[in-house]
DNA sequence: CATGCTGTTATATAAGAAATAGAACAAAAT
DNA sequence: ATTTTGTTCTATTTCTTATATAACAGCATG
């Protein structure tokens, strides 16, 4: 399994799991159709408990990522913006939202327009490729770790 | 006074008041050397408690936003870049980390490399103005309200 | 000098979030 | 029939958030 857990970390375990399988599917190691682990055997994997896993799941389900039919598992949903409208309008509120609190704290601490676009440029390389094919990328975990 | 408190909103108190202080910093409402009202004064005021201003305060000491010499108060410091190499370090790494997550969540909801883009120009747009002069701009208060 | 204000520290309490644990249920697969 | 699935419920523990007091030392102003 692709997920790993920092006990210590100050984010939350579901927080950790949830974004590690955001990062799976931008990556493509999860397409839309796959399936994913039962919420019992991912949490025996990794340490954690079921209904640790079960909110990953759950928060994943509710912005849109994964679909969850009754006992037939949590599978990869097709893409936001092909899909559900209200997820796609909440996804982009957050991103703004995002964007713009970490464009105040650059501009805060004195940092230029050009420091920030640089920042995005490096980004934008390390998750969608420096213009050829992408390969897998580490993901944050919100801050450090302990 | 600048800040305004809501106490239904899922983000934390002493949060909302940091990031609204982030802003005024980089809105430029407070310039490097001025100084902040007293935790008691404040709290009064957005009618919170006194460890909750604190407890933002010294998030935004520990930052290298803000100084806090004894009972002189707390004043806004000079930009990060310019002073402490530990803290600028600290602020870039968050910068990485914080749009690292926006763009995998992006790209795993079938977005492209231009349309975050996009959202990154209008966020400059907006917090540096659109090449004149900026005035001030509203902050996220981490999602929604209540 | 005394009074009041400052930041700081300590302790206590209450509410909520996060995580774990154990149990149970209906639906589906073997 | 047994197992496995997601889902739901209750319970407990720990941590965070927020509030409420209280006290202390430094500094300024009256």
């Amino acid at each position: 399994m692709f997920v790993h857990i920092d006990q210590g970390a100050k984010t939350p375990i579901y927080l950790q799991l949830r974004n590690q399988i955001v990062a799976a599917i931008a990556a493509g190691e999860l397409a839309p159709g796959d399936s994913l682990p039962s919420v019992r055997s991912l949490a025996g994997d990794l340490g954690i408990n079921l209904h640790t896993v079960n909110k990953a799941y759950a928060s994943l389900r509710d912005e849109g990522y994964l679909l969850m039919r009754g006992r037939a598992g949590a599978v990869v949903a097709s893409p936001l913006r092909d899909s559900s409208v209200p997820h796609a309008a909440e996804a982009e509120r957050r991103l703004i939202d995002g964007l713009t609190l970490l464009a105040l704290e650059h501009k805060a601490g004195g940092g230029g327009r050009e420091g920030f676009a640089a920042a995005v440029a490096s980004v934008l390389d390390a998750v969608y490729g420096t213009g050829a094919g992408g390969g897998s990328r580490p993901v944050p975990s919100g801050s450090s770790d302990r």
